[in-house]
DNA sequence: GTCCAATTTGTACAACTGTACAAATTGGAC
DNA sequence: GTCCAATTTGTACAGTTGTACAAATTGGAC
């Protein structure tokens, strides 16, 4: 028997799928890395898909709960534009920080939900829609109250936005490094979290109804060609 | 012999990896969908690597340099707000509309982009370091002179959000129409752009050196619970 | 028609995949 | 120590993978 064996292949399971894909690991890869053999993980899993869906259930539940926490707190501020900034922190930080601690790092697990999304795996597609879809909707309310007259198809593409921005900063962050020539660190987690949060902030309240207060007419040019 | 079996393998190509990634999809698969013979898939590309290769090559020069023209058209622009805004259509625009005539369209070959991005394709990887990094330094100069004493980090990071909000439209539109309760069509390419372009650049705009003009005053709750 | 190079097909190969299951091992209860 | 259930290993299986290559087919030049 083993410390803990069943942990360190979830563990490794997130690991791999997040930084390769579903499809391009195999089960003897995820064993390979817990030093263990491919039998355990269908001893302790059934099977690759199932394994799977553990993996979401492992952290899902935590990360939305905090994000649930985190917006209740949030919600108790009355300016509105402060409140809007607590709102999108309270989405943000749990996809970049450890929600319960010691399971591996939020940040890592969000990374595979990001890469698994994009594969369209459909195992993964279903899980997401049920667990996340909820907490999105509160998150779309809280952020229009923040911001009155908001249209909602306006609100709810930043939030698709605010999703692929976060995704794409973990999947890609070499990418910061390089084109800033080397002087912003891609990796900086912490200020990956400020980045996003402050230029959502000004997405969505540019949504506002005072909108381009001392800003541009809108009326730019729209033809192809 | 066929009527241009090789462009319709191709095009095939980048239909079924942009929808489950590189790794899920076999040669067969594309052979199939094409309704030829694997032989024919090592014939005329040699490898499922160099196959990828030659997708890329086929999409990412026309692509590019129709960013570059719109960026060339943009630039003209004196008034600062709406170079911003042109600016950014032209980044924007060529990764969903088809560049050449007939090729399946800009949108599929930067779905394909997204994906295999994700999974981190070393191939893949290569390629996009080299063909769009280029272009991509060049948006955000002409970006940064939009928005004078914007700092760099702030210009790369929000380059980086921008292009994750690009990808992310496209991998998951359901998602929008879902979040919206079905009012809004996340599959409406013409409402995603102008809703990318529209969000960035109020991201964008907020970096002046006047920035939070009537805003607020950006001193949120940075503490950790 | 003949000829021939370009193309397409069919098939074979070794390597790898997820899964199943018998055998071996473990470690605590007694 | 014995015993036994839980765990881990080893191995076998059928199916799929990318690649290689000989054979068949094509279609235009002559």
């Amino acid at each position: 028997m083993r410390p803990n064996l069943r942990e360190a292949l979830l563990r490794n399971a997130v690991t791999l799928f997040s930084r390769s894909g579903y499809n391009a690991v195999s089960l003897r890869d995820i064993a390979k890395a817990s030093g263990a053999n491919v039998g355990s993980l269908t001893y302790h899993f059934g099977s690759k898909a199932k394994l799977l869906r553990e993996v979401y259930e492992r952290h899902t539940v935590p990360m939305n709960a905090r994000r649930r926490e985190l917006l209740g707190e949030a919600l108790r501020i009355s300016d509105a534009d402060q409140r809007l900034m607590a709102i999108l922190r309270a989405y943000v930080v749990p996809a970049f920080v450890s929600s319960s601690e010691g399971d591996g790092g939020g940040a890592e697990f969000t990374r595979m939900r990001a890469v698994l999304s994009a594969e369209g795996n459909p195992d993964a597609q279903a899980i997401i829609a049920d667990a996340f879809d909820e907490t999105s909707r509160a998150f779309i309310k809280a952020l229009a109250d923040c911001v009155p007259g908001a249209p909602l198809g306006g609100l709810v593409w930043r939030s698709q936005f605010l999703l692929g921005s976060l995704y794409y900063a973990l999947i890609n962050p070499d990418r910061v490094t390089r084109l800033s020539g080397g002087t912003v660190d891609g990796n900086d987690r912490e200020a990956a979290v400020n980045q996003i949060v402050e230029a959502s902030y000004a997405s969505f309240r540019s949504l506002g109804a005072e909108a381009g207060q001392s800003a541009a007419p809108l009326k730019y040019a729209t033809e192809e060609k």
